[in-house]
DNA sequence: TAATTGCGTAAGTGATTGCTTACAAATATA
DNA sequence: TATATTTGTAAGCAATCACTTACGCAATTA
């Protein structure tokens, strides 16, 4: 069972649910409302956020709420950014480009 | 067939590519030597990378060159960046936290 | 021309995914 | 105490995934 953040955030729906509830707690019930689909197959996929550790529940009486947990986040983040370097590199290369056609013009 | 960035990355051996050709241009063939899988299961990989647009091939005789497309990267780098200030907030939380303890003890 | 090299693709397979319905448990309310 | 609410989980199922082996084709080299 591989569980990392990329494999979950793989997923439309989870992607979803992670902008609902960065702005706002939200138990399970109120997360299913948003979707077309079963409240069970939302309680799966809050499950899968959980076990890689994106999300975090906080029991209240029987609601469970859902907290984000960013720094998982931040992990996707510096794999991606890690490769910035590249493109910022390309896109000046591109504005170089374009400044000389447009001194030519 | 859904086809997006997330999806593509969200096999660690699609990441390896990544990482290979991201300093370097490789070959079909440069790459799966980096594998102990078959040559077939790296060309799929492949065609996955480049159906989301994360890679693109040019040609130069019998060899496929690959390179990445790191606009793509940019993405996803976009979508996570949303929530920078969220965990950033935090953070700043935490430290001041951590000074108010320093302070007490 | 014959052999080699670099590659795509088809078919097959077992594992995993994303859903469903059905049920049970625990908490809150009447 | 009886009922309603919030939830997890099991079983089942079709679709997709990540691989394999087997093959064919085009470009290069001998």
């Amino acid at each position: 069972m591989r569980r990392d953040v990329f494999q979950a955030i793989a997923d439309p729906t989870r992607r979803e649910i992670i902008g609902l509830i960065a702005h706002k707690t939200l138990n399970l019930n109120e997360i299913a409302e948003n979707f077309e689909m079963s409240r069970p197959a939302i309680s799966q996929h809050i499950k899968i956020l959980t076990e890689c550790g994106l999300v975090e529940i906080t029991q209240q009486g029987r609601n469970r709420y859902c907290n984000i947990q960013f720094q998982k986040l931040a992990e996707i983040s510096k794999w991606v950014e890690q490769y910035r370097i590249f493109w910022t590199n390309k896109l000046d290369a591109l504005e170089i480009h374009l400044s000389k056609e447009t001194k030519s013009t």
